[in-house]
DNA sequence: CCAGTGTAAGGGAATAGCCCTTAAATGTCA
DNA sequence: TGACATTTAAGGGCTATTCCCTTACACTGG
């Protein structure tokens, strides 16, 4: 077991929210968001992203890839355009 | 179509890789890593942790969630350690 | 003990991932 | 121009993964 996403529980815990409340915010079931916790299933970009706005902190932080928590500077344009 | 990921096109350009060769630092497929760069298909927070590190970049960046191109400043612990 | 809350396990249908082959596009050079 | 090499994209299929549902387990308070 790798645990690379035990952030996300801590970072949950911290908040004192419930799968359910999480999951319910990512749209996915309570149980898959403990496999999420847990390791049993790869978290894809899209619910790191959401989990990232979530806990104000950076998706490196969340994959450890790095220590600092803080979230880098967002974009110029917030996200949803077309970056043709 | 989102384009999400039009900036590891730019970014393997910008270093004169050829799909092929990013492909196999990845140890996936041409035709794989191409769909990555297309959108068809999610990349795998391990396959974007690769590609963070060839390009000397965030996983942030590569998402779209900053315009900071530097890395984030590494952990502590390299990254495989029991992170008990 | 019972009820309520929160988390994890088991199992299965549906999906997505990945690769293989091949086509298309581009460039080079005789 | 034609043949060849290089690079990227499309089509299609097998397989593994995803996600959810139901249910079980653990804990707490009354």
């Amino acid at each position: 077991m790798i645990m690379v996403y035990k952030r996300i529980r801590n970072l949950r815990e911290d908040r004192d929210l419930t799968q359910a409340e999480v999951a319910k915010y990512l749209c996915v079931h309570q149980t898959t968001y403990s496999d999420y916790e847990l390791g049993y299933l790869n978290i894809p970009v899209p619910v790191l992203d959401k989990l990232a706005n979530l806990f104000e902190t950076s998706v490196d932080y969340l994959v450890n890839r790095t220590d600092e928590q803080k979230p880098y500077p967002p974009p110029k344009k917030p996200k949803g355009e077309s970056s043709t």
